[in-house]
DNA sequence: TTGCTGACTGCCT
DNA sequence: CAGGCAGCCAGCA
């Protein structure tokens, strides 16, 4: 597995409860400035076993990413609504859910 | 090496 | 606000 993979995959496990990040800023946090698709990619394959919180991350939009036809859509917006995330009409209010991460919070996730 | 494919983005209609 | 589209870049055939 590429190393920029696993980055992702770090940074991804210090999203806080509550909170929601864009694939493009996901990928900025680990080090892939232009690395959107690959967060995306990232999460595509992620084993089971890393139980990543993958539900949230959202499109920049404010839109859930996936297939709203697809199973994985329904689970994503009812995991996020019983973190208290507001889900209406498939799109969640970044202003108000994005996680900004402080100082500390980045320096942990360059430990991972 | 080449070409195609995305759980994406930002810009333009 | 809903498409359409070019840009993006790591995998894979």
């Amino acid at each position: 597995m590429s190393e920029a993979i696993n980055k992702i995959w770090s940074t991804l496990l210090a999203v806080p409860k509550g909170k929601v990040v864009s694939y493009g800023q996901l990928a900025d946090l680990a080090g892939q400035p232009r690395g959107h698709r690959l967060a995306a990619r990232a999460l595509k394959i992620a084993p089971d076993e890393l139980q990543l919180p993958w539900h949230r991350v959202i499109a920049a939009s404010g839109k859930i990413a996936i297939a709203k036809e697809s199973e994985s859509y329904r689970l994503q917006m009812e995991l996020l609504r019983a973190e208290g995330v507001e889900v209406t009409n498939g799109r969640i209010n970044m202003n108000k859910y994005r996680w900004q991460p402080d100082l500390a919070e980045l320096l942990w996730t360059l430990k991972h």
